[in-house]
DNA sequence: CTTGACCTTCCACTAACTAGAACCTTTATG
DNA sequence: CATAAAGGTTCTAGTTAGTGGAAGGTCAAG
């Protein structure tokens, strides 16, 4: 399948994708008429890409993780150990997702949605000890 | 207190604390000495602005959210619009982690941890249609 | 056989830091 | 008191991760 298309699939913009190819992060086969031309293998390692990255992984780490979908080479005891390290991050990662939305919905639920800006928790979230943890 | 007692507290570097300031995202007092000076509100903030950025959120999105916190001239209704926006995009992200996490912990225990390199779902990961949700 | 959508490369620009130089202030120690 | 280390200041330049746009090649439809 041609760029554009996988583009779609996977939720970067072809010009993120060609970024990706020319880093070394995931290079497609070529058509005759020198299009590049993706797999659904491409296309799902482009989806997982394009996840991490919006979830504050980077490049390089998105890179790692990426190769233990695919690097055979790799011994599968530094595979586990990679893997391991990254689920300690993604469930901190998790852990303050989640209080952030906690925060966000005391807010959405004490604001009265009104005009009246007297917000009841506004000032209490910015100045005491409820996003400390 | 000075900025890298307020860097240590927030998670993030004095120089990204200066370049939040640059860009008006959060201005600190001035001691007279010429330090900036931050109270435990502003560490707040930052440490707001430190997870949030962490967890893919543009800068110009922790605007808008931090502007939940303070901004007292902001109609209640805006904010109750802007955080349930957040609410939902948030929500998005947690299920994307959630499921970056259980394809992760499936690879931790189906790999064996030795040195044997036939790791049995790194390819079917790559290939099929585990990842594509 | 041309029009429009899509592809190619390349170069310049932006966003969000990050490193380092040059210099000033505070604090601990001989 | 001197002075050195630690930490503060501004400024300029470099890096990372894209994004926009020009100039041009390819393909399917009318």
């Amino acid at each position: 399948m041609n760029i554009g298309n996988a583009a779609e699939k996977s939720g970067l913009s072809a010009k993120t994708i060609r970024y990706y190819e020319d880093i070394g992060l995931l290079q497609a086969d070529r058509a005759g008429n020198g299009y590049r031309d993706y797999s659904m293998s491409d296309v799902h390692r482009l989806r997982f890409l394009q996840r991490s990255r919006s979830l504050g992984f980077s490049v390089e780490e998105c890179r790692q993780l990426l190769s233990l979908y695919s690097d055979k080479d790799r011994e599968s005891a530094t595979v586990k150990a990679i893997a391991k390290a990254k689920l300690t991050e993604i469930d901190r990662k998790l852990a303050e997702l989640t209080e952030l939305r906690d925060t966000l919905r005391v807010l959405v639920r004490s604001c009265h949605g009104d005009k009246r800006p007297d917000c009841p928790i506004i000032e209490g979230l910015g100045g005491k000890d409820r996003v400390a943890a």
